[in-house]
DNA sequence: CACTCGATGTTCT
DNA sequence: GAACATCGAGTGG
């Protein structure tokens, strides 16, 4: 029994709603790498971070299209994987449609599957280190360049719904301002989103 | 706990 | 040459 006989790939139209909508609608969905010759890994998206094409200073594209940011003007639902300070990647999901630059950053996941794997790529037996943070999933979950304009509505990198029925009651949601943001770089902008009773965020 | 700092190298100016 | 959507080790309360 691993992950895929449970999830199925979340529909193009998911990623179709405006870019702050979907961010805040990823909160409970469940990222799924199914890499090739390893374990599969699995989580709960517990934080998100929206970056827009308009007023947004902070967006990798805010300044125009360049070989790095090429992958946000692509279709709603393609990966956008960047190297940052030279040794982290970080996974977004684009959004707006093709030639507008938009997309969610997955900062945060609560691990489901992967137990075994996980650990080893991160280095540490603390659950609740593994996946708090955009480069600790990505670390944990073995995503690189090589998922850059990745496909996310199929494997082996994808975003389904949870399985099983969901909670009784809404999950509430914070909003607060994004995070390593320089001074007057869209940091006053409030498009950070995080479960609020989930131990696995990145920071308060 | 809170905070500072160094690592590390690609990308863009 | 500077900036960078981070992380972890180190220090001091």
């Amino acid at each position: 029994m691993g992950p895929d006989s449970a999830f199925t790939p979340l529909p193009r139209e998911f990623y179709n709603a405006p870019t702050q909508e979907v961010a805040k609608a990823l909160l409970g969905q469940v990222l799924i790498h199914d890499k090739p010759g390893s374990q599969p890994c699995a989580g709960t998206i517990v934080e998100t971070e929206a970056y827009l094409s308009e007023g947004d200073p902070g967006c990798h594209a805010a300044r125009g299209k360049t070989q790095r940011n090429a992958p946000m003007y692509e279709r709603s639902g393609t990966a956008y994987v960047y190297l940052i300070y030279g040794m982290h990647y970080c996974l977004n999901v684009v959004t707006a449609p093709e030639g507008v630059a938009e997309a969610v950053l997955i900062r945060a996941v609560m691990p489901l599957y992967g137990l075994g794997v996980m650990p080893q790529r991160r280095k540490t037996e603390s659950i609740r280190q593994l996946c708090s943070g955009p480069a600790k999933l990505c670390q944990a979950f073995g995503i690189d360049t090589d998922q850059n304009y990745a496909d996310l509505t199929q494997a082996p990198l994808y975003i389904s719904a949870p399985d099983g029925p969901g909670p009784a009651d809404a999950p509430r949601i914070v909003t607060t301002t994004r995070i390593g943001l320089a001074a007057g770089r869209g940091d006053e902008l409030p498009l950070r989103y995080y479960l609020a009773d989930s131990p696995f965020v990145s920071r308060r």
